[in-house]
DNA sequence: TAACGGTGTGTACGCTCGTACGCATGCCAT
DNA sequence: ATGGCATGCGTACGAGCGTACACACCGTTA
């Protein structure tokens, strides 16, 4: 009977899904694991969330806010000095070779793509890509190419992930510098 | 006991498979569900393909070969003669603003995205990469820029999908126009 | 014609799942 | 203080699942 009161529980529910998805992919997630992870009882997943898709949404959320953001974390990492180019190449090798990061950027695709057939994710994942082309274009200056460099980022790197191909620098090199000077 | 003798049986199996795939997506793909919709015993799906990643298997190399083809169809709307920026803006539009062209995207990416998490399925992945690069090179005589294309056009598709946002044809043009004349 | 083996069929087992529901607990407004 | 109520807990039910397996069928080959 520990553990009665428990503020923090709903949190800690979101994050065991979070840590779920990423180990198992977003098939593993089911309230019973959920709540393994979490250490919790079943009924309390089910009381927090009751349903799946309620669960995936604040995990969503989460992922896509806060300071733990890729998007934040791309920001942290960009040096507005450097070329953004040069910028850019160097995180998207990290994102692909580290370990740590690809299992974290195949996490964010993971509930990213799960819009695809989920309705209710598609305001989530909206404003995830919203969030992206903002950020980038304070270093374009220029919405539309921000917004031409998203697509082609997602793009490269759901190549690199769904093929599991090298990382060739100097092809995504000449393939970005096409969209940026 | 009709049907005793029936040649095509593996065969429907994986059609059955494919438009499981299309209707619920991925997660309604279940030994069962595909014996109902090909109208066939369960142990007749378990007898043809041992496990649902073998089925899975076979659904994707059938929707990336043969006449009905993304690529192909994909190559039967493109006309030579016109400016390739034209031809992509209306196919793009015609993928996404078409209901049935709009699922039959949706599937592909259902399947192809499916190898984020399923390495047996990363060498098709990568195969139907390949020959979409192929394709498009014919077309922009540079295997560089086909590849840029092919990775934007994946961005782009995908927002799309993900995001339930409408076609904007002249922006979709203006970012297309970026990577190719 | 006889036996072999690929194919088709039906059923059963054990598992995990989502969901529901009754009860316990103790904070908080009254 | 007390009663309402949000929260926590445990259990149970029915459904769907993958898998296994024994048996039926019949073309092929010897």
């Amino acid at each position: 009977m520990a553990r009665r009161y428990d503020p923090d529980r709903r949190q800690r529910i979101v994050d065991a899904a979070i840590s779920v998805v990423s180990e198992r992919g977003i098939d593993g997630l089911s309230h019973r694991s959920v709540a393994a992870a979490a250490d919790v009882p079943l009924g309390s997943t089910t009381y927090h969330f009751a349903t799946l898709d309620d669960l995936l949404i604040a995990a969503l959320q989460q992922v896509n806010s806060g300071p733990t953001t890729s998007v934040a974390s791309w920001e942290r990492h960009l040096d507005p000095a450097e070329p953004l180019v040069d910028g850019l190449v160097r995180l998207l090798e990290h994102c692909v070779a580290t370990t740590g990061d690809r299992s974290r950027v195949r996490l964010e695709y993971d509930l990213y793509l799960a819009a695809l057939r989920r309705e209710r994710l598609q305001p989530i994942a909206a404003a995830w890509l919203d969030e992206m082309v903002e950020m980038f274009t304070r270093y374009t200056k220029d919405e539309a190419t921000a917004r031409t460099l998203v697509a082609l980022i997602d793009g490269l790197l759901l190549q690199l992930l769904l093929t599991g191909r090298p990382f060739d620098r100097e092809q995504v090199r000449a393939t970005l510098s096409r969209v940026i000077g």
